[in-house]
DNA sequence: ACCTCGACCTGGGCGC
DNA sequence: TGCGCCCAGGTCGAGG
């Protein structure tokens, strides 16, 4: 669940649950599962440990639980749920555009690789099927923790969003646009998905250089990127406590993606055929007409 | 500083 | 039913 509006939702998800309980025990089932320090360490580190705030910058998870923080990156296909045996599992869902499993609730399987106790029967779940997600518990005094904070950049949902230094960034280099949305350090949480509706957003191909770009549509890009995510933060938490309300389908396709894999089908806006490409290795929709060089 | 490629993994969908 | 191929939200390191 990996782009800003679904790690956000994961985040409040977890807000009801996770301050106040303590870790009375941790499983961790696979070894390949990247987590930092060994599992061995993870496990006697965080015992006892009692969770307090729920951050995040990007799509960086940032829990702290003094006098350690633990950063959660969920990779292409992490999941991270709250499991109360008082209440029923659920099955998953594939998200209708982007084949995201979801689910409020589900039982340990075999993807299952982390596992954190409470002690009351609750605990905290780690699901991964790719295990390209990483768990990384750090002392809060140990220098690799501002090191690994400063590898993500400004997140468009903060203060910190700025068009300045936006267009600064942008204007200065000759990638393509869609390359620029997806670097950490300039739009930090963006990806593949909101790169492209962003884009879309505010008429420009992906492939458009940012040195190219003129200041009125690079301010439409910055308005853009925001707006995008908000609209899909919107809708992933429309779709998650429709799930809640156990009357599931329906409310999962509220999310409506503009462009995002929708190459081939008609633009909604000109009806013409959304073309495809790869920019920055990362396939790409975008319609001819609405989106200008 | 930038690009491209391959690696890291598993599973779903498609064509044959 | 099965096999082979391509695809997928992300990042990282090597080599040009």
């Amino acid at each position: 669940m990996p782009e800003l509006p679904e790690v956000e939702s994961v985040r409040r998800s977890l807000l009801p649950y996770l301050p106040g309980r303590s870790v009375t025990e941790a499983e961790v089932h696979h070894p390949k599962v990247l987590v930092t320090p060994t599992p061995p360490e993870f496990i006697s580190q965080i015992k006892g440990k009692r969770f307090e705030t729920l951050g995040r910058r990007g799509k960086l998870l940032i829990f702290e639980l003094p006098p350690y923080y633990l950063l959660i990156h969920l990779g292409m296909t992490g999941q991270v749920t709250f499991r109360d045996p008082g209440r029923e599992d659920r099955p998953f869902e594939r998200h209708p555009h982007t084949g995201l499993q979801r689910t409020l609730q589900h039982p340990v399987d075999q993807h299952t690789h982390i596992v954190l106790h409470f002690g009351d029967g609750c605990a905290l779940l780690y699901r991964d099927i790719r295990k390209f997600g990483k768990w990384r518990l750090i002392h809060q005094d140990n220098p690799r923790l501002q090191s690994e904070l400063a590898k993500v950049g400004t997140d468009p949902l903060t203060p910190d969003w700025k068009f300045e230094p936006f267009l600064k960034a942008v204007s200065k280099s000759d990638r393509p646009i869609k390359a620029i949305l997806l670097d950490q350090q300039i739009c930090a949480g963006v990806g593949n998905i909101y790169a492209d509706e962003a884009l879309f957003v505010s008429g420009i191909r992906p492939e458009s250089r940012g040195s190219q770009l003129s200041r009125p549509r690079l301010k439409k890009l910055f308005q853009a990127v925001p707006e995008v995510l908000l609209k899909g933060l919107a809708a992933g938490g429309t779709s998650f406590s429709d799930y809640v309300d156990a009357d599931g389908k329906k409310g999962s396709n509220q999310e409506q993606l503009l462009v995002y894999g929708r190459y081939g089908q008609a633009c909604f806006r000109c009806q013409q055929t959304l073309l495809r490409t790869t920019v920055a290795q990362r396939t790409s929709s975008w319609c001819k007409t609405c989106q200008k060089p």
